[in-house]
DNA sequence: TCTTATACGGAACATTGTTCCGTTTGGCAA
DNA sequence: TTGCCAAACGGAACAATGTTCCGTATAAGA
């Protein structure tokens, strides 16, 4: 546990799709395929919600189930590996915003694509709530990874004075979240739009001590 | 929906295990085993929480799964009937607490009821956030149920001088049932506590203006 | 008592998670 | 390049569970 938390982004995201060096070897079609199920998973989580039947995932993978149970122990698991490689894209996605835009601009790109992520999780919330312990460790990987991404974003767009600094990064990630988790039919673009606004609210009381 | 919400709380109680007036007469033994059936779901769901098959909640019963389809439509329909039915149980509690306890007594005792009855409801949060249809008026029929029987037993303390008034029902509620909803396995009596501890806190204050 | 609409029992069916094992194949050594 | 074999794959088979169907039993009115 403590070591878990001690390793740093760029090694735990290795980690999805490789094993650890001092591990027997994994030959490279099974890497590729393991890829390829996570890829379709993903996919048909998207669609279908995480209660989409393992056949249906098999089947968009090209694989049959017997693949898939090689790579997973039972179907909680690979929910858990999509939200975990999901959880590392959008947080490593930060820095790539960073790079390539002004401060405010990156975190807001960012606060979207957080809200994406979270809209497109129809049944993440059941699932975290299930007690099933595949789970159990998904709230800290979601801490891990996503608070120090938006901190950095937010810290930047703060030092360059275009965001207010009274708004906690916890707060804002709990919020977006609240805001995308039940994404009702009608309307879909509703949780964007309400991202959309928190983040026109960081832009005001600038000046503001506190 | 109009028509189901100007129903007083006698006639909808009753609608629960006895058909309309005007309808076709429902066979003694059908009513009957109806209840059995209800009875027999309680019973399972508290010790095996709201997942159980529905083979177990038959046999319990003592019938085929058939006669549990002829009484229900789906499991989703049973899991509403029986949640209604203990709503309004607990709900019909607090007239039988009022009349035989002191204001305050008759107060703490029904919140005890309440905690217990949120307890042994495990799944209940996820069911209700399942989306299916047949638990879409639930939360309606737990706010017009039970919010007027606490309301009922909170103004008779607060008129007796045992409680403070700056309390809002709908708060002690959703306080209560946060408290004791996550009921984990070590310590089951700690919602109790918890619950006890908000009942002492309303005595407390009890002159405060606001 | 007789009749019949109603209710019941439980086998059968459909869907899904999981396991098993015969077949195929990547990667290494000769 | 060829041959070997551990690793990986496919999908049939199994298990658990929700739901349907229909033959049998029975309540209740004539």
């Amino acid at each position: 546990m403590a070591m878990d938390s001690s390793k740093n982004a760029a090694e735990k995201e290795a980690e999805v799709t490789t094993e650890s060096s001092h591990e027997k070897p994994v030959r490279a079609d099974a890497k590729r395929n393991l890829d390829a199920l996570l890829v379709a998973a993903k996919e048909v989580f998207a669609s279908s919600g995480v209660d989409a039947p393992v056949r249906e995932i098999a089947q968009k993978a090209g694989f049959g189930v017997g693949t898939l149970y090689r790579h997973f122990p039972n179907r909680a698991e690979l929910i858990a590996a999509v939200f975990r490689r999901e959880v590392d894209a959008c947080a490593d996605s930060a820095v790539g915003f960073a790079d390539a835009h002004p401060p405010f601009e990156a975190l807001a790109m960012w606060m979207q694509r957080y809200a994406v992520f979270i809209a497109t999780k129809r049944g993440l919330a059941s699932a975290l709530h299930s007690g099933d312990p595949a789970f159990a460790s998904l709230p800290g990987h979601f801490d891990e990874r996503l608070r120090p991404a938006l901190q950095m974003l937010l810290d930047t767009a703060i030092a360059s004075g275009e965001a207010r600094q009274d708004i906690e990064a916890d707060d804002l990630l709990s919020a977006i979240a609240r805001l995308c988790m039940a994404t009702n039919e009608k309307k879909p673009k509703q949780g964007e739009q309400m991202v959309a606004l928190l983040t026109d609210g960081l832009r005001h009381n600038v000046d503001r001590p506190n």
